[in-house]
DNA sequence: AATTTAACTTGCATTTTAAAAGTTAAATTT
DNA sequence: AAATTTAACTTTTAAAATGCAAGTTAAATT
């Protein structure tokens, strides 16, 4: 997707704006899902062409990177790079948004209650998670 | 798009995954644009096809209303609705990401130090000026 | 040596998008 | 009052993206 526009958020969607990206993202952040049969297992069953050309462009666009395992050189460990786990807080916002406007949903009751009294810290604990 | 899982995240991406509604949001979040025309003349450019469209998911979605404006009876005002404002902690997330990943792009530096520095002040008074 | 597993790719029908032109009702101009 | 313009769409059609099923390849396991 070629640069639309000047605007930071239009920016964002250039790289996360459709049904799946964050989802991988989602995965990679919160489920320590790292193969490509790991991510494609998620509840929202991503057809698998789809899951490698999203995996493609986020490689490319510098928000995740691949690598061979070295103990199975069948499988790829997908990670995510700085870029990638700064798009934590975005993540937050939308777990905070659902847990007020769609109640019906079921969300960790805990996590959403850190996430609004103790933002900065669950974020630097997240954080420091994906790094190591 | 109906429910793909429980997930939160997954929820939003069902509202506004795609590339386009979160811009409407942004335009009549950041820029006060309330007019059908307004909205298709963001630099983006969205065919009004899709404008069209969006326009009506999002309120079926109930993150936007329409009205007839009184005064002129040829243009609907479109507005936020408290769903609507409630995403705005996810487009200050996605300006943060973008100052930090994209410091190509040009972006307001003034609204990039508020949003890092006071936050919570900043969405307070965006939020009290759409209420209004 | 044969089978299974992991990570894909390919082919094809369906859906969505994009671009351009057309429609309708209300307001403005002549 | 009639003609023109404006605002908000809708329609059409081609191109692109998506979704589903089946197929491929290399490495590991049996």
């Amino acid at each position: 997707m070629p640069k639309r526009s000047e605007c930071p958020i239009s920016n964002v969607l250039d790289h996360v704006g459709d049904k799946w990206s964050l989802l991988i993202i989602r995965d990679l952040m919160f489920f320590n899902k790292h193969a490509y049969s790991d991510l494609q297992s998620s509840d929202e069953r991503m057809a698998t062409n789809i899951l490698s050309s999203r995996l493609e462009k986020l490689e490319s666009d510098g928000l995740i990177s691949k690598q061979v395992d070295p103990k199975d050189k069948r499988k790829k460990v997908y990670t995510l790079t700085p870029a990638g786990i700064d798009m934590l807080p975005i993540l937050i916002e939308m777990i905070i948004w659902s847990s007020k406007h769609s109640p019906d949903l079921n969300i960790p009751e805990e996590l959403v209650a850190r996430a609004i009294s103790d933002r900065a810290g669950l974020i630097q604990d997240l954080t420091a998670n994906l790094a190591s």
